[in-house]
DNA sequence: AGTTCTCCTTGACATTTGTCAAGAATTTTA
DNA sequence: TAAAATTCTTGACAAATGTCAAGGAGAACT
């Protein structure tokens, strides 16, 4: 519990209230134990909540009617994620899916309201928020719209490879898990990963990728 | 002017101001004269601005590097736009360029902000507002990953054609505009739109489209 | 150690889509 | 009305991507 208080002082939104209020957010919290697999909302669902991820790692992940997903972006420990419906009262357009076990902290959208209208400032932010959410929306609309799947590809990689002098990044995502981030399939990203062997941009085991060209991956982004 | 307050108590967010609020924005609107093909804001543009479309057309058009250009959605009059830097000073992700000639009203950040603190509901329904916006990009990113062009084009289609007695429309796009919604080229909207007329589906001459099988074109939504 | 399971890899092939080019049809402009 | 510009249409071809199938490699479990 006073762990959670901890926690929640360096969260978006929550960390400029006063400790008082952020203690009773925790007293409000309900905690949810998520397995790998498990989802904590369904695309469809009418879901008015707001999480705090104290630990796990969460998908936000389209399912097709044909039974294809698409991942847009992870929730890291620490983020929060307002449900759609708190705003609209909407189905939500995804859903929430561990791919760790995952410690998540809820709040109803009743529970949350009275603390917010606490603090005017917060709805601000919460707009600067969804405003950067639209802004990653735009980004893959963009690669979807203009870029091919090895544009994608080398985009996510780019990211994993974020560290500038970080040259080598653990294997932790399946090429199935790949192909759902780049809206494709695995054996399309497999070959593409192998051609990029092939060119000398990096270099693959089992367990790791050895970036040896970052500009060859950087000149693949936009290509004309 | 007063044209102009007497239509601003229809728009979204400023309909429900007091009518003395209204004048005052209507005061400090800069109006603005677009001609076709003009833009009122330029991708990478920091634009700290709200805009009320009064008349005319305006689309959200997104730029590749390559020139390719992919329509997202239009303003239609009474329209209100919030300018993404309003809410996080980073550039603008997309252009707004007139479709028709426009008459639109402008204003900045630092004139409508004072109006808009003295409603602090106003802010939750903007929250809507950005979280209907997600939902559009959702919607376009569920399209590009999961459907094939002529699916695409099928749901656009059912759009145009969104009063289920009118079975015929002007076409009032080109091929061309077809093509930078669809994120395709004109060659390829062009073939599937006689495909269409190939299986029964509809009818095309130059100047209109005649719908002639509905459920063929929303069974293709979304085929399996 | 052996079995089972998942994941990776590759080839072969079909399908979709993009691109170029050329000419016809139409509209706009002079 | 004639000329110019745009738009539509079609064929031919190339490139990208999806899909199926089969086998190998490694990890997990018993």
């Amino acid at each position: 519990m006073d762990d959670l208080i901890k926690k929640l002082s360096n969260a978006e939104f929550f960390g400029d209230f006063p400790e008082s209020d952020r203690r009773t957010l925790a007293e409000l919290a309900i905690p949810c134990q998520l397995r790998v697999g498990e989802y904590i909302c369904h695309q469809g669902d009418v879901w008015e909540s707001v999480i705090f991820l104290f630990e796990g790692n969460l998908d936000w992940v389209m399912l097709s009617v044909g039974g294809k997903e698409h991942v847009l972006f992870s929730l890291s420990p620490n983020d929060v994620f307002w449900g759609h419906s708190i705003f609209d009262d909407k189905p939500m357009p995804a859903s929430l899916k561990a791919t760790e076990n995952s410690t998540v902290y809820r709040w109803e959208r009743e529970a949350i309201l009275p603390i917010l209208y606490r603090h005017p400032e917060t709805l601000w932010e919460i707009a600067g928020m969804l405003t950067g959410t639209m802004r990653k929306a735009r980004e893959i609309i963009y690669g979807l719209a203009f870029q091919p799947v090895a544009g994608r590809l080398a985009t996510l990689l780019l990211d994993r490879f974020s560290v500038p002098d970080d040259i080598s990044v653990e294997r932790d995502l399946t090429l199935s898990a790949l192909a759902s981030r780049v809206a494709s399939s695995p054996e399309v990203v497999c070959r593409i990963l192998h051609q990029f062997q092939t060119e000398g941009v990096l270099k693959m085991t089992r367990a790791t990728i050895t970036l040896h060209d970052r500009s060859a991956l950087e000149n693949l982004v936009e290509p004309s």
